[in-house]
DNA sequence: GCTTGCCTTAAAGTGCGCTTTAACGCTTAG
DNA sequence: CTAAGCGTTAAAGCGCACTTTAAGGCAAGC
């Protein structure tokens, strides 16, 4: 039971050339070729492909997610170096989410303050000016 | 009270020359000049880069800030669109918080895997195997 | 037999956001 | 007087992750 290339795009969501692109990266080792030389994804392939979407959507740069197929490919030994890169992952996960939070809070408090303006309740001095006002209240924390 | 544009690098934590493209593009507009041509930062200049640095971290576009720049050179009656532009970046900030707790899910799982496989509780048949295995659980929720 | 539709490859192109380079000017300290 | 240290500009370069292009191969249906 194995995919052609385009079932798996279609299933992943993810142009083939993109696929391609990560099989010639060395992200994709182990995909078989049929008689024709055509590539055969297995679940796994996709599975993996899927995982790394993810990671990837979340700020992993190729060179780590290669860092850590290079490191499958030697086996079991190097899964204390595995565990390291995905505790740095780990890390800057966190990093984003307060950076992400941050983010919500000053977007709001910049809604709040348009609010304000289209209800009178401010006074905007200036096209700039207002934008400029928005910041300081916004950013202080 | 203005400051040079090594005086707002060293407070932004942002090189000059991001700073000094950042007005090429637009998205500074009204800083004055001294009488050499030297830029002149505001504090309100310093704090809108803040944001713009903080926007700018969770994914908004140069392009979109300077919408927003535009939009409100062009006075309050702008605020409407704005607003519209603020909402739908909030929209895009959730979508990113949902993507980061699915990394974080899938990392945990991945590692929790790695230590059953180091306490010899789960048979890694083969380095690049025991990686599928590793999306199967960590992807299917 | 020929078109359609899938696949292949290598190589070039794209878009974004900086970053670096090169060439130059002003001002202050030694 | 000159070198250090600040500023300026336009233009080129870079890193990343794709994306597109070009040229071709195989197989099924009309």
């Amino acid at each position: 039971m194995a995919f052609s290339i385009k079932e798996a795009s279609e299933r992943l969501g993810c142009p083939a050339p993109t696929i391609r692109y990560y099989e010639k990266e060395g992200l994709l080792p182990y995909i078989q070729r049929d008689k024709h030389g055509n590539r055969q994804f297995e679940q796994e392939h996709l599975d993996w492909i899927r995982l790394m979407t993810c990671f990837r959507a979340t700020g992993m740069k190729m060179s780590v997610l290669k860092r850590m197929v290079n490191l499958a490919l030697d086996g079991d030994s190097t899964i204390p170096q595995r565990k390291a890169i995905l505790n740095q992952y780990k890390e800057e996960l966190f990093v984003r989410q307060r950076e992400l939070a941050e983010a919500l809070d000053a977007v709001n408090n910049k809604l709040a303050i348009y609010e304000d303006i289209e209800k009178g309740r401010v006074v905007s001095e200036s096209a700039m000016l207002a934008q400029m006002e928005v910041q300081q209240q916004s950013i202080k924390r």
